[in-house]
DNA sequence: CGTAACCTTGAGGGCCGTCAAAAAATGTGG
DNA sequence: CCACATTTTTTGACGGCCCTCAAGGTTACG
């Protein structure tokens, strides 16, 4: 396993030349950011083995595990740096290994965020299956440790390796009926019903405290959420009377099961886990 | 092959009984439809041949393709029949043959469509991979014929046959694409918008001609945009001075060129097949 | 401590939904 | 094929939801 370790170091650092300082490579754009310079590292075996605890990468053999990682490597992206343009090819599968990203897109002048991709969950996956254009870019939310895998080399496992094949499948289910649901939303319900919702769901994930705070900016969440920032910040007001209460990003929820009759949840679209 | 079409011919009939005519089955509640009985046939040859056709099954081996549809059979519809109900569990993969079905979801005593799905291709495939509930329900638009596979025998048979487990990879992640572009439709363009650019790819599709009709009723056709019927109506005089002209449900674009400007399709948003 | 974001608040207006009723289209039974 | 009932579509009036623009307040960060 350390040779394994050392010997990507050499590749990697070859990466690092070929894509960061390369005129014409993919992240060139990079270093306009404040003149802030990506480290990039060798993939250290802890890292390894966060990555191959990654549901859609546990259950492959060992032989393609490492035809897969030869040529990836891990990058320290700073805030606010375009990892992905829509429209590009998917030459890599992202998989993001601390910070988060936003997924977002972009038409006419307008820009709405997507999703937010957490540890440890990969990008773009479907684009990289099936070799085509990204449908969304993304963006570090924060700072961001993420792991490169070239496309190529992922659709030259998959169709090697059975166990790895079925587990994208899984993936790929999962993410489409989080989308299914996100569209359910947006056409069923009203913006302050899909603020309330999104209370409801983030006091659920913040441990059922009846004081959290919100995980990230509410020009962000407006975003998410399909509206505008004044919007929002109007949508909070209009749940005052169904018990909840905001002073900055700390939001109280004074009196649940009123929020609940207002907000009205339901699996078939608030449900992470299915 | 003629044998196994008549092998199949007696389960199916036995299957009849199971599905159509025990009181606690999933499809008892059919006969509702003003006494309409519903047609269930063997899987015939031709059949066979057609959905041997459908991508996801062309690849796999016939021993496996004759385990799928030995529990399988064939059913006709009448139109207006709810054939899947958001919320149950999925126990069949249905596979539509002729005819055309809505998938739709209702909340707190709202509905909207979500997607139309035409021969030959399937409904619900990421509920059946993943063994949960449907998100959306499912009736018919018209008289349809629809084959439905035990979602235990797809399941059984995806982890044996690696070439249907990659087809299924394919199909899951072009649904998934097609999904992404529907949000990306609804929170970055207008109504108005959607309209004009849902006019330009039924064009397309309608062969280029400047005249063609609408293939489906405008009610649905509002629902599907994420809009009313009474907002349609108006959208449609909107885009007249774009040069669109309406006669029920035949079209006019008089001026492509300028519905395009106002419209300004995208590839990563219109483009079906990518 | 100052700059630059972000957030809030107000005013105004456009987009879009609801309700109601008339007109048109569709389906049905005789 | 016609007459009738039903459903769909259109139109009008109205109001609410939500966006835009602008300005002032707050927070974050160098």
């Amino acid at each position: 396993m350390d040779r394994q370790g050392s010997n990507h170091a050499l590749i990697f650092f070859n990466q690092v030349v070929d894509l960061c300082y390369d005129g014409g490579s993919m992240y060139d754009g990079v270093n306009r950011y404040d003149g802030v310079s990506m480290r990039v590292d060798v993939m250290d075996d802890s890292e390894f083995r966060d990555i191959r605890k990654l549901e859609i990468l546990a259950q492959m053999t060992d032989e393609n595990f490492r035809k897969l990682t030869r040529r990836a490597y891990v990058q320290n992206f700073p805030v606010r740096v375009e990892l992905i343009t829509e429209g590009e090819p998917s030459d890599f599968l992202h998989i993001v290994l601390s910070g988060s990203v936003d997924l977002f897109s972009a038409w006419n002048g307008r820009e709405a965020s997507l999703a937010t991709v957490r540890p440890i969950s990969t990008l773009v996956l479907a684009a990289t299956i099936r070799d085509a254009p990204y449908l969304m870019s993304a963006r570090t939310l924060e700072k961001s440790r993420i792991a490169l895998i070239p496309s190529k080399d992922v659709r030259t496992v998959f169709d090697a390796d059975n166990a790895f094949a079925r587990a994208i499948v899984a993936e790929l289910a999962q993410c489409y009926r989080s989308v299914v649901k996100n569209i359910k939303e947006l056409k069923l319900r009203t913006s302050l019903e899909r603020l309330a919702n999104y209370l409801l769901r983030q006091q659920g994930r913040a441990g059922g405290e009846a004081v959290f705070d919100l995980d990230f900016e509410k020009r962000r969440l407006a975003s998410v959420l399909g509206m505008t920032p004044e919007h929002l910040s109007r949508a909070f007001k209009g749940l005052q009377p169904h018990g909840v209460t905001v002073n900055g990003t700390r939001i109280t929820i004074d009196n649940r099961s009123a929020l609940e009759k207002f907000a009205r949840p339901n699996p078939l679209i608030d449900d992470f886990s299915s």
